[in-house]
DNA sequence: CAGGTGACCCCAG
DNA sequence: CCTGGGGCCACCT
């Protein structure tokens, strides 16, 4: 089912640990994925329960929309965030933080 | 069936 | 810093 595909990428977001972050890139390639338009797709439609907060895009900047909500989430975690984006070099996930 | 649209990504100017 | 162009994928007109 195209379900599957779907659970995968929220056990993949689920799994980001606290005080760490992942792109949408990463989360995409953790689920096996090819597209991260894909992931932010499903975070939008379904990520309520998720923490979707610990998603951002590759520069570490995040949707307009979503900004102050993340920002402060994060903030909340103790993640430090320069210039409007996240310091990814300092809490980005390690690849393979879900296997 | 043909475009348009994003919580996207990457590279070249 | 910004713009453009190519890829990506599901969904809506």
């Amino acid at each position: 089912m195209d379900e599957a595909r779907h659970e995968r990428i929220r056990a993949a977001v689920a799994a980001i640990p606290e005080g760490q972050v992942a792109t949408y890139g990463d989360v995409a390639a953790e689920a096996g994925e090819r597209s991260a338009r894909l992931v932010g797709r499903v975070l939008r439609e379904d990520g309520a329960d998720l923490p979707w907060h610990r998603v951002l895009r590759a520069d570490g900047s995040s949707a307009p929309q979503i900004l102050d909500e993340q920002h402060a989430r994060l903030r909340g975690e103790g993640v430090e965030i320069r210039d409007g984006k996240v310091v990814l070099a300092h809490h980005r996930a390690a690849s393979g933080w879900l296997s």
